[in-house]
DNA sequence: CTGCCAACTTGCGATAGCGCAACGTCGCCC
DNA sequence: GGGCGACGTTGCGCTATCGCAAGTTGGCAG
């Protein structure tokens, strides 16, 4: 298992602000892990060991209810953390986490992440507010799912998900994540056939193109109007 | 202003594990704040520059969508703080905290809190682990939010008002809140009418007694039963 | 190249929940 | 001890969304 890179680890969000001491003494206590695409980091409901900071390929957040319905809480791209709240809770992990292409991420286990943390009061900080950050974003997105109509809150998933893994082609934003129209379901509190549905009205109107797993925004604003509720801009 | 008293600081959640000194030093920089029914703490939007920890009275923290549409986020009963997570991130609350009767709460500013974290590494810990933990429900709301019918919303709703402030009496459980039809379809994401109706029908099944701003529980566990969707237990 | 399977689409009937409107009713304030 | 206003209820028509069933399609494995 190779010792992580402390200057690769310092443009995590997590690791912001922090001496290049800091960062060694941080990196030293890493633990690298590679998988390949379908693998789990972890399981929902395992003991919360171990968090992760995502350094290469991307990760599916998904949880599963009581029943058996499952519901992707989000994507995690190169740089972000996951697990992070549940270790810190000291509890189990609330969700799973599956690495969709092979995947590189560094760990830490809670008590060694507490030891650092007392040692790098600014890592504790950091931490505060990320965490903060999370409970900012579910929040709004109950906000979301108590109030607006599923066009909306589709409208308004696509544009987070450009924002986090967009990239510009000729003709539009792609999104760069292999999004199912399941995918989109679950993570906007819907049926496959609503998603489909509305996706195919959009592509009828050129706001997007669709196919298998790709998504393209041609006309962002368009997105926007409709998430936004605005008089269908001319 | 009045100086708090340590003593009555150290039963709260944020401050357990706290030894006398420290304690001290957190409660010499309180600031005590008290309000009449209908004032507010803060407002949304305003830049936060304080939280609170409640002593006594109770908080409603509601958020209000940009098109007018308010949302109940939650209810504070004393011992439970508020407005942590703005602080922390540095941001703007996103609520408000309007007292529902007369109240008292503790504040701190984020610089202040900043430093008694430096010099509390304890108090850093349990800030992280309670913030996890709102983390935790918002993320099980969301859940519910998107997987559940209306009427196993309000069930849950209802059972966790009742273990945050529910007083046993002969009859069953009252919740301890004056909770309009209004409030409940707010935190469950429905509307006035079909909050009516489903009590409705659960008082006709003699489940609770509901009236005016006022719902008691005479069979918890049928109650549960809907929240989980067991066969309706006999 | 071909076949197969997962992903996607679409028609259609069913229904949960919405929300207006109009009406009860409780309790508090003068 | 009225009367008023906030709170609560209910009938009713409406529609957004669901979800089954029965397809079509794209792309990859062999």
């Amino acid at each position: 298992m190779s010792r992580p890179m402390p200057e690769r680890l310092a443009v995590f969000d997590l690791f912001a602000g922090l001496d290049a001491a800091a960062m060694d003494d941080i990196a030293a206590a890493a633990v690298e892990r590679r998988l390949d695409a379908g693998e789990m980091f972890f399981l929902q409901s395992e003991r919360a060991e171990r968090f992760f900071v995502l350094v290469d390929g991307r990760v599916r957040l998904t949880q599963v209810t009581p029943d058996g319905q499952q519901v992707v809480v989000r994507f995690i791209m190169p740089g972000e953390g996951f697990g992070l709240v549940a270790v810190l809770a000291g509890n189990v992990y609330p969700l799973s986490a599956e690495a969709m292409d092979p995947a590189v991420g560094y760990g830490w286990d809670g008590p060694t992440f507490k030891t650092l943390m007392a040692r790098h009061p600014e890592l504790a900080t950091r931490s505060l507010s990320l965490v903060a950050q999370r409970v900012h974003e579910f929040q709004a997105r109950n906000r979301e799912l108590s109030t607006e109509r599923v066009e909306r809150r589709i409208a308004r998933t696509l544009l987070r998900l450009t924002n986090q893994s967009g990239t510009r082609q000729s003709d539009g934003v792609r999104i760069d994540l292999p999004l199912t129209r399941q995918d989109v379901a679950e993570m906007t509190g819907t049926t496959v056939y609503t998603v489909s549905r509305v996706l195919a009205g959009w592509h009828e109107a050129g706001i997007i193109d669709a196919g298998r797993k790709r998504i393209v925004i041609r006309q962002p604003h368009s997105l926007v109007a409709i998430a936004e509720d605005l008089p269908p801009a001319r």
